[in-house]
DNA sequence: TTGAAAGCGATACCAC
DNA sequence: GTGGTATCGCTTTCAA
């Protein structure tokens, strides 16, 4: 906008020939305005605007700091849907408060299915390390990852105990909501997941122990899993799960309690119980996971995780290696416990 | 673990030293693998291998090619509750989805208010261009983004005709909403927004445009706007709304018809009318803003706005600087509409 | 094909 | 307080 034909963006070195000083200290009037007198400094800013130069160069500054100032945070797109959940907003609350603490950023980066583009940005991502978020074990990006030797930790898989995680006790936690029902007298049981169950490869180790913990609980009273009806809503999201639970709700013998791997899936399954006229707590029981702060308003019983607390974790064995390499053990596994509200009661006789 | 005492972090340098070539020739290998021969090219990562390379570094990359791969997104903490709210999700997702097809990130830089931290993290932040999101017009980090002279876009106010803006027409769409009202022959309304009036500054412009918008309407029929209920929320929060309604439904001359400065607002609006036995569409009539896929659950008539649609056209203008200096305006005003669903009706008598 | 030289823009360290 | 020097780690001409 009328700055005539600026030959060349302005620089440190720049500024220090117009005032005529070393390069250094007009690296110091920015970032140690104790190191020099005062008036010098005014001189030194005053050029500096004259020239249009726009203070230190973020990206020198970090090659030569040897920080980048961010964390990465890779999911895959089916979780683009998922920052619609209010679990994953609470996770990136808690990454976002110990970053910006350190001074750092987040850099989300979407991995979409088979691009080989996305690729390219892991490679040459800036940042000082790497949350896997939702990333199946086998990805790609996983190499790419690791070959650049950064720190990373991962939120989805405990299977390598060399890469530090940290989660829950997927199994465990489950077993507190069928437990929960079981006690409650119920034998007729649904299940609601996000991902088809044929497509719950090694890749969704969370969600496998998930299931696993149900599956444990309901044979442990003598039931066939294999009779169980398990439906997938196809994502994470609310609408899909009312959709869903027609194959819950609208079968023969209709289960007198549904699972549901997280409480947005539970939700929906509310939604097309109201639908029905079906009471919940009465007719059919419903235990969520998560407890999202939705749950507690639709008076959810659920599995409490602590979402913000996880995501603190991760950035803090992101960004303060002293906590990544003595104290803490690679293996985080933060306690659940189960809420029960007003979606589960004694089963029907 | 067991690598012994690597001295030093391996580099460009190291790996030629070791192969005997020229760091040219190695970066090729990484950069540029038709450059050189394949047997060439085995060596030198078989090398890299060996030494513990982990490729080329991304920050010194980033300088050298004077692009950094990334967009920022500054954003203020009110709003990291607002990630739970669906139209940012929309938004996000569409600033990432051009932001990923020119290979690039989305840097995340939460503002907390009056917090010294965070203007160092946007001087420091690794990015091409900034889009400011729900950042109060005079915030601090907006000087420190024009000091860095680099190219950045607001979605929140469009006062300023030397900075590109991508937005809607806030005042006209408001009005859609009114008019609609007032077409059903509604006299009584009330208004529900998130931030309290009193903090309503020329901060929030958007926000005071919206309101503006049903201001305009609601006088032209000869009403006295100082005697409408304005209740704020203090947050886009159902639940919160839900509360705050409360100074809408249980006052001795309740209105008819109920403006909501968001989508998330009205649900919550509703939820409290279904508390109270109070009809949507019959005895009081509710309008939303934005039409989040929850909306079209509920049947909530409200205004739509293209929100993906406004993340890609910001993505866009920051990555793609044909974009921004030829053929586009430099404010880009998308189209809304009104939606009518079941939460409006003829006004009682 | 391969390599030498010249930066990209800044900061750390240590004398003065 | 101030400045010189050495790097940070890589890519990019351009010549061999």
């Amino acid at each position: 906008m009328g700055q005539g034909p600026r030959t060349r963006r302005a620089t440190l070195q720049t500024v220090a020939d117009e005032v005529g000083v070393s390069r250094t200290t007009v690296s110091n009037a920015y970032s140690r305005p104790d190191q020099l007198n005062r008036d010098l400094r005014e001189r030194i800013l005053e050029a500096a605007r004259r020239l249009g130069y726009a203070g230190p160069d973020a990206t020198a500054r970090s090659l030569r700091r040897g920080k980048a100032g961010a964390i990465g945070l890779l999911f895959t797109e089916t979780l683009s849907y998922a920052f619609a959940d209010p679990y994953s907003v609470g996770f990136l609350r808690g990454v976002a408060e110990v970053a910006e603490s350190h001074g750092s950023g987040l850099l989300l980066i979407p991995l979409r299915p088979g691009d080989e583009e996305s690729e390219t940005t892991v490679r040459d991502a800036v940042v000082d390390g790497f949350c896997l978020y939702c990333v199946p074990f086998g990805h790609r990006a996983r190499r790419v990852i690791e070959a650049r030797g950064l720190p990373f930790v991962t939120t989805d898989d405990p299977g390598d105990p060399a890469v530090p995680y940290v989660g829950i006790d997927e199994r465990a936690s489950a077993r507190l909501a069928a437990d929960h029902l079981v006690r409650l007298g119920h034998r007729r049981f649904g299940v609601i997941i996000d991902i088809a169950a044929e497509q719950l490869t090694d890749a969704y180790a969370d969600l496998r122990q998930r299931l696993g913990g149900y599956r444990e609980v309901i044979e442990e009273v003598g039931l066939d899993w294999s009779r169980v009806p398990v439906v997938a809503a196809g994502r994470n999201d609310r609408g899909a799960a009312a959709q869903a639970a027609a194959d819950l709700l609208d079968i023969a013998d209709r289960p007198t309690a549904v699972l549901a791997v997280s409480d947005v899936l539970a939700l929906g399954v509310l939604d097309a119980m109201e639908q029905r006229g079906l009471a919940a707590g009465r007719e059919i029981s419903v235990v969520g996971f998560d407890d999202v702060p939705e749950a507690a308003r639709a008076r959810l019983t659920t599995v409490h995780q602590p979402m913000e607390e996880r995501g603190r974790r991760v950035g803090r064995l992101l960004l303060e290696p002293a906590a990544a390499h003595e104290g803490a053990p690679r293996h985080q596994v933060l306690p659940t416990e189960l809420v029960v509200r007003a979606t589960t009661g004694p089963a029907p006789r």
